[in-house]
DNA sequence: TTGAAAGCGCTAACAA
DNA sequence: TTGTTAGCGCTTTCAA
């Protein structure tokens, strides 16, 4: 691919010079930065994105780490993370923890091998002191995307309060006794069981951990038929949900009428399932947009400046499923 | 962040001793390889890869460009991907065209300008003449991956046969009148054709192509209620079955028994609709894994070879919806 | 086994 | 307005 030293030779400039009429520079005479942008094109010059990078600027690279791309949901985040990057002039390093946190660290490791200008992260145990720790002493900024971390630029959808209105809906419902299909430190959990306790249904709150599916199919059996008190499912995502819903379906449990279901994240298909999904959705398109803005203005206006906690609005759709 | 200059000048030794030292080159003294290790994890040395690449050698970047990631077919076919590139010690530069054929080429240029080693890509349109001009005058190796480019390296899924599987199954299970809903270049809708016009149901196709969904919900209920023959629907993807699937349960239609609808891409999701979705699978994993491969060879053992033009089976899968 | 020197392609500072 | 020089952090000769 020819550089901007062949371009310089070939017009009989300096190299210097190319570089300016390249970068629109416009203390460069018309007749040379004809010459030297005829001479670009027609070679099809591109520019050695590394060298600039090198040479101590900007890699107008963003390192992204999620940990499951092909969750709907994480797929939305990154395509609009993709688009918002883009329209600034920045490009992805995608990556995947798949919840393993080896991963994680090694992806984290990698993107700064690449002096990346900035990372959004959805890092797998936002509280944890290893997550603050190590995002403070990187030196590229971090921030955390649709998890809350004390202290550290994070862009959210408060979990623990989304949780309590799960709790609330499908208490209003009618809804008497209750599951949680998840993982067991995800906040939205801790924000479910605390209101359930507060509204007096504490102790009929189940907490289970979805490991495989059979399992799930057993769980979902025993407490089903143990009682007769209006039940309801809330699962971590809607995946999870899906889940639910085909298993109650194979029990021959009708939703809602038997038993309640209602997902998070509000994924595409939700809108179209049978019945509809119940859930709540995130503002994924603003998370995503504010992020990326607020994580570029830093990278572009270096500076200090206190940690932003942005967060949004969880809504509940309420559907056909609860 | 610290640099291998600085390492050396801690450790009294030479920065390319250094360089040696951590690249593993046996030819250093214990001692001195011992002092250089210490040095460089004390100080979380991490190898600046911009000038790893700059200098010559190759990126280990990878270019993968996709139609839309946040559809769940190639949400999972960038995870198999990217997993597939870690393996083998490369990062992935993801992009999405949103089958817009200008992002197309303008991605392409971008990751040119990062010297990706190789390009994974879902082209837009595969058979067009400027994808097949346009990957051969690129000096970094281009893959097409899930379509067929006749001539150039792809690892696809015959889309016309898989087509004609549809027609077959569709009128193995006594279906006589038939609805695609799709793009209208999708070659999955020409070996549909292909196949019903051999099976002599022809004349009774109609092909839609999908715009809006609220033209797909008119179209549906005029293409609906026009005959008594019994009805299917084959969607170009899992995406327009699911859209499809909840048009016809609002028009009271009911499925299998009334219509039958068939998906493409197996889709997670797909085994847990209600009904459970029949739908035609493409081996992702396996497809994701060989192409890279395939392409790392290439870029690590240079050379002139022919293209590969891998064909994988597309598998039928039948479930409740058809 | 180690070091000195050159150079990858670019930007930035300084001179002319 | 243009050119000269230096240097980003690394790998790769070539010498010692």
């Amino acid at each position: 691919m020819i550089t901007m030293a062949e371009i310089a030779r070939l017009t009989h400039v300096s190299q210097p010079t190319v570089s300016r009429v390249l970068n629109g520079n416009p203390k460069v005479s018309p007749e040379i930065r004809e010459r030297v942008l005829a001479c670009a094109r027609e070679h099809d010059y591109q520019l050695n994105a590394l060298a600039k990078g090198l040479q101590g600027s900007r890699t107008h690279l963003l390192g992204v780490l999620v940990t499951d791309i092909s969750n709907g949901f994480f797929a939305g985040l990154a395509k609009q993370i993709e688009i918002a990057a883009r329209e600034r002039g920045y490009s992805i390093l995608l990556f995947n923890s798949d919840y393993n946190p080896e991963n994680e660290q090694e992806y984290l490791d990698v993107v700064r091998r690449y002096r990346v200008d900035g990372i959004l992260a959805v890092p797998i145990r936002e509280t944890s002191a290893e997550w603050h720790d190590y995002v403070k002493k990187l030196d590229a900024p971090v921030v955390t995307i649709t998890r809350h971390a004390t202290g550290l630029d994070s862009f959210y959808v408060d979990h623990v309060q989304a949780g309590a209105q799960v709790a609330q809906h499908l208490v209003d419902r009618g809804y008497r006794r209750f599951l949680f299909v998840g993982k067991d430190y995800d906040s939205k959990c801790t924000g479910f069981r605390q209101r359930l306790t507060e509204l007096g249904f504490g102790s009929v709150t189940t907490n289970r951990v979805l490991k495989t599916e059979d399992q799930l199919r057993r769980e979902l059996a025993d407490w089903y038929t143990g009682d007769t008190a209006r039940p309801a499912i809330f699962a971590g995502n809607d995946i999870y949900a899906l889940q639910v819903l085909d298993i109650l379906r194979e029990l021959g449990v009708s939703v809602p009428e038997q038993a309640g279901v209602i997902g998070f994240d509000d994924t595409f298909m939700g809108r179209y399932l049978n019945p509809r999904l119940s859930t709540v959705s995130q503002p994924v398109s603003a998370m995503a947009r504010e992020a990326v803005n607020w994580l570029l203005d830093r990278i572009e206006h270096p500076g200090e400046r206190p940690a932003m906690e942005r967060a949004f609005p969880a809504t509940l759709v309420p559907r056909e499923s609860t």
